[in-house]
DNA sequence: AAGAATATTCTAGAACC
DNA sequence: GGTTCTAGAATATTCTT
């Protein structure tokens, strides 16, 4: 599967795409990067409107559906990304946090993925990396006490050790940030409640504004 | 992906299968239930000639090729299984130790998966338990000699490995949590700045209010 | 060019049936 | 045990500095 082939087909799907909408595209931070390409090639792909019998956004603009996964891992996906498989593109929905939300269809969600929205792409964040642990516990039958045998648990005491070490400073860093972070929460949540009372006085008295 | 379709394509692969060998089926032990339903199903669907076009045997035997994904999971599949998703074929194959062997085709491979052996696949068995908690430490109760050393080691290993587990666990539920939050202070974040713009608007036309 | 971030691939975990 | 959906892990590849 290394494929770089050119396409052979074309879309003659009932096309019932009234030019939607234009997307303001709200004039991009001027130095930011913007979204990451895999969900900005979503965007785009789940948006084309000549392609709606294969991917489209579902009724309410909040999601999409795959209606033909085959023709998109064929057609589509080769179209957007270096790859043609289906396994592949939903790996990476994965990592940005989309939700197949139908059983019976394919249909995935996202809170940031909303027809017409596309600045709101910015809000997706990328899944981390997962702490690099390599894990060199190889495990061992040896009957009986050969020469070998306790070097070889000392060695594999060492190795724990160091182990136990890194996971504990992770955690620790760990901490630190969920630390962080619930500051930053309380923070967000008490300025909110002070906005909602300011709003109630607001609408109490209008004049209050001026 | 529900589906309990009807079959509309045949095969017409140019057929090279000459009625290669009747693999003897080794009369089964009589109590014995035979091979799990997935190994020989895959078995009996790698092993039918008359679809190679679509996947077979590789050339030694070793393994097995699938040539085609989308008429595997659309035509073939089905026919075995209760489903048509190559991604839960394969992960039925992960299951049982099978390995992809190549990055070019899809090629997979397993010791006990071999062709005219049938009778292997009850060497093959499926992977279950989940948290493998790998080492198998056997206090071997007629240690030789120089006990004392040993028995400490093998006692402090035992140890840090628990530790080590709990440790890992413990992150594990600290990543939930940190997930969790996360949620919850995009949310937070997102309707405080809704918020904003809708006082923004308050704050232009007053009369909005009313 | 090193190092980080993202993309692609293959395998495993977990929930549900 | 089987099917589905999501995540882990290892490489590739691209972007940044």
């Amino acid at each position: 599967m290394n494929p770089y082939f050119p396409l052979k087909e074309e879309f003659h799907c009932s096309n019932y795409s009234q030019y939607e909408d234009e997307t303001p595209q709200p004039m991009e931070g001027l130095n930011d990067s913007g979204p990451p390409p895999f969900l900005y090639k979503t965007f785009n792909m789940v948006d084309d409107p000549s392609t709606n019998c294969v991917v489209s956004w579902s009724r309410g603009g909040s999601s999409f559906v795959v209606w033909d996964t085959h023709s998109l891992s064929s057609n589509l996906l080769p179209r957007f990304f270096k790859h043609n498989n289906f396994s592949s593109f939903v790996r990476q929905l994965n990592t940005y946090g989309f939700r197949k939300i139908d059983s019976e269809k394919w249909e995935s969600e996202n809170e940031g993925f909303i027809k017409g929205q596309k600045h709101l792409l910015n809000s997706i964040k990328r899944r981390k990396n997962t702490s690099q642990t390599p894990v060199v516990i190889q495990q061992s039958l040896g009957s009986c006490v050969e020469d070998g045998e306790v070097d070889r648990l000392r060695r594999d005491r060492r190795v724990l050790l160091m182990e136990l070490v890194k996971l504990r400073q992770q955690q620790h860093s760990t901490r630190a940030y969920i630390k962080a972070m619930e500051r930053r929460l309380q923070g967000t949540e008490k300025k909110q409640q002070q906005m909602m009372s300011f709003l109630a006085s607001a609408m109490q008295n209008p004049a209050f504004l001026n």
